[in-house]
DNA sequence: GGCATGCTTTTTATGCTTAAAATATATTCG
DNA sequence: CGAATATATTTTAAGCATAAAAAGCATGCC
């Protein structure tokens, strides 16, 4: 999924990812263009985030994501834990921490009870610097959803509640 | 987004991207909740096809979406119409589009108008391998949705309409 | 204590993705 | 015609992402 651009010009002149994948014999159609319609909505709101995210701040969505990971874990956290919470493999990781260190972001500290383990934690600065952007961020994002009513909001997210739960029923039963 | 997994062993034990950002200030929190739900729902589903391509073709996502867009185009599409469609960059094809060429599923032509663009096409062989992997995308997709009755889904069809209207007048009105 | 086992993280190889610059071709307009 | 402009694609440099294998450490059990 994805892309980005602005001056490359593809952004704003997509036409649309909804009608991607044909009709299966078994009929699954209507399943399939929900789906479609759902990736297309996240593909949008991502890929601007993405955009404003590097105009803005020349930040990437990933440091961002594992920012905000962090945010909410005042004594920080271990990176297996962080790859759990961001869905992202653990050897991912290594490289970006690295570079949010490197940017003085975030702090490594090896842990005394067990050498394997690493704890990230935001440094003052990575905070400051969160809070910014996720200020913006919410901005950004009550942006494109304000069309939508809160009554509309709620209903999405009361859908949404069950679709996950569906999904996440056939995830951790194998078939 | 994304991450995949399954002998590295972060799939199926992932927490919840949910609570990623907190609240800003001007407070767009509802929002905000609302679209990480979004993503969580789109990860979760993203990542089990990407793994299950692998697992039973071999075979990655973009790959499979470029086919997917192939196969309604009978006579082959433009490579900046390929990119629109599939919201990706034009750079980005160019190398899939080179690793589909060499595997035998499309084909290249320099179109004879205008020496510049490319029409990508699908052989007989990238159809037949994209119906095999179509018949069985459908059928994951149905597994995953499976418990969300006809009406949830269709109310769902229906408010990511509406969302995708805001989120699109957002994008076409700069600001 | 010492070995087997398992957990945490890093490394490696490969592929996807973008932005921006470069290349090549087409079109427009003076 | 010829220069400027526009369009289509590729190249380049950097970063993100995974799976699988390797390395390092802890723990349990004999």
């Amino acid at each position: 999924m994805n892309s980005e651009s602005s001056t490359s010009g593809v952004s704003p002149d997509w036409v649309d990812g909804e009608t991607k994948v044909e009709e299966a014999p078994h009929d699954h159609g209507d399943e399939t263009r929900l789906w479609l319609r759902l990736l297309t909505c996240t593909t949008l709101v991502e890929t601007e985030v993405r955009r404003r995210l590097r105009e803005e701040f020349d930040f990437t969505l990933p440091r961002f994501d594992l920012l905000a990971q962090l945010e909410r874990a005042e004594d920080g956290m271990v990176l297996g834990e962080v790859s759990k919470r961001m869905m992202v493999s653990p050897g991912n990781l290594t490289a970006l921490v690295e570079r949010l260190a490197e940017s003085g972001y975030v702090s490594r500290t090896v842990s005394p009870k067990d050498r394997r383990v690493q704890i990230i934690a935001l440094t003052e600065a990575g905070r400051a610097a969160f809070r910014n952007m996720a200020d913006r961020h919410g901005e950004w994002i009550g942006d494109m959803f304000k069309q939508l009513s809160a009554r509309d909001g709620a209903a999405l997210m009361k859908e949404l509640g069950k679709l996950k739960n569906s999904i996440r029923a056939t995830l951790t039963n194998p078939q």
